[in-house]
RNA sequence: GGCGCGGUAGCAAAGCGGUUAUGCAGAGGAUUGCAAAUCCUUCCAGGGCGGUUCGACUCCGCCCCGCGCCUCCA
């Protein structure tokens, strides 16, 4: 039975889906007017982790994580850029999806973009304004009234007092409460603009979620998830505006991942902090950060240094090396088998990837001391349902670091020579050529099979 | 100020009221021409003070420290 931590009730809950067998998620994506940084990484590696975690249970999932394509900041870098914001946006739209599909991050069954429902966010801020939870200021804007909902505040956990009392934005005069926030922002010229009954103007960031969600997955689904940066306002906002216009109890389950750190500091835009999944990428394989993401729990923070990133390089290198040399046959996962059965148990409580992998790596001990195939087999399929481990083990053993002057080919031609040169007992020849490589970032093993060798 | 999260061994990171987490690093051994990999053994924990309990890292209270949200942010 799988238990997972409702923001909303802050608490683990067992997870029962509206339709059985079925799951509707929606997870706030991001707004493209930069490359990715590793915090988006870890929104795309967790909650991809959290689908094929559900799908592996049987789940039938529709998975939807949506695109901000408008909103001040992308305009912003338009404008500095000289470009449209169309052109602007698909081209991190692109970027993204190329730094997910590095990572494993499976593609979201519907990606929509806020430009493409426009139309549906205005039926719900009429039906808003109706309803008497929203209204039109005189500037254009169309204000949501916080006041008019009455449970504003249940996931956040906080008051209207407690928020007025630390209250530190410069109030928008035309405002009717200060925690009143915009639904339809009017357009200043030259802005891109929609027209509306209220004026043209565009969508405010958070009616987007509310429109998208409802229109794909409907008015009231299972599973809503984001950075633990959304939870307020942006989350909170979405149930008083879905709430709110249509009646009905929005979503059950609310999901937050941690953040990532830099020095014990939130890694974020602002405070300018962050590293961008490319740079990362440079000097890293990808399924390294994605290893290094999954090693912590979704909801911890995550700390992010060069050497944490090479323990978790040194972590999968252990289990691949398992792998080496073992023709694992494809194995159907048996979830009554003890070993994926604890790795089932470790998933099923919120998601415990950390300790989903040390199953792995019980497993791997196992396989070194002499398991059998089928094992590898498992090892294998249990992994792959976290998105590891599908490589062939010497791609990735081989694969990482700079090629440099050191071609496989090269490589192979050394430990030609160099076998020749231990047959012949020239110890001496044989070990500088191991140092030659060694200096180089290649180690070679020598073993009953012959002499296999590995990129550091 | 309000609300919330966390403090675990050298580093990272989990579960658990009593039994080895796990990975890396360290020590000893096996193996190896030497290594590497692997195996065996081993060292190193649970911020502080109280309480509950036969027994607490695990539950409760207080304190200290760190972080987050309350403003755009994954």
């Amino acid at each position: 039975m799988l238990k997972l931590y409702n923001s909303l009730a802050r608490e683990k809950q067992a997870f029962v889906p509206i339709e059985p067998g079925r799951v509707r998620m929606y997870v706030c994506g991001m707004t493209v007017y930069d490359y990715c940084h590793l915090g988006h990484a870890r929104v795309l590696v967790v909650f991809d982790m959290i689908t094929r975690w559900l799908k592996a249970s049987g789940f039938e999932v529709t998975y939807v994580r949506n695109v901000t394509d408008i909103d001040d900041k992308i305009i912003k870098r338009a404008n500095e850029n000289g470009e449209p914001y169309t052109a602007l946006t698909q081209r991190f739209i692109d970027a993204m999806h190329a730094d997910g599909a590095a990572l494993g991050v499976q593609a979201p069954d519907h990606e929509p973009r806020a430009t493409e429902y426009v139309g549906k966010m205005l039926d719900m801020i009429r039906a808003l304004i109706e309803r008497g939870l929203a209204y039109p200021a005189p500037n254009g804007d169309v204000y949501y009234a916080v006041g008019k909902f009455a449970t504003y505040g249940q996931l956040s956990g906080k008051s209207l007092d407690d928020l007025r009392a630390g209250e530190r934005v410069e109030v928008d005069p035309y405002k009717r409460d200060p925690l009143d926030f915009v639904l339809w922002k009017a357009a200043k010229p030259g802005e891109p603009a929609w027209p509306s009954p209220w004026g043209d103007g565009r969508p405010g960031w958070h009616i987007e979620c509310s429109a998208m969600g409802s229109d794909l997955l409907g008015r009231h689904f299972d599973i809503h998830g984001g950075g633990q940066d959304l939870q307020f306002p942006h989350h909170e906002n979405e149930i008083a505006q879905s709430e709110g216009a249509h009646g009905c109890k929005f979503v059950n389950y609310w999901l937050h991942n941690g953040f990532v750190r830099v020095d014990d500091e939130k890694m974020s835009k602002s405070l300018g902090n962050f590293f961008t999944i490319r740079e990362v990428l440079a000097k890293y394989d990808p399924e390294v950060v994605r290893f290094f993401i999954l090693r912590a729990h979704y909801r911890s923070p995550l700390n992010y240094s060069d050497q944490h990133l090479d323990d978790a390089k040194a972590a999968l290198t252990r289990l691949y090396t398992a792998l080496r040399g073992i023709a694992a046959p494809a194995v159907a996962i048996d979830w009554h088998e003890p070993y994926a059965a604890s790795f089932k148990a470790a998933m099923d409580d919120d998601f415990g990837t950390p300790e989903a992998l040390a199953v792995l790596f019980d497993l791997a001990a196992e396989l070194n001391k002499g398991g059998e195939p089928k094992q590898a087999g498992l090892l294998k399929a249990l992994a792959g349902v976290l998105g590891l481990l599908e490589r062939a083990p010497e791609a990735f053993l081989q694969g990482g670091g700079e090629e440099g002057d050191y071609s496989a080919e090269r490589i192979e031609v050394l430990i030609q020579e160099r076998l020749a040169a231990r047959k012949a007992k020239d110890f001496s020849r044989s070990d500088a050529i191991r140092d030659e490589l060694k200096a180089a970032g290649i180690v070679l093993e020598d073993g009953p099979q012959g002499t296999l060798w590995r990129r550091e």
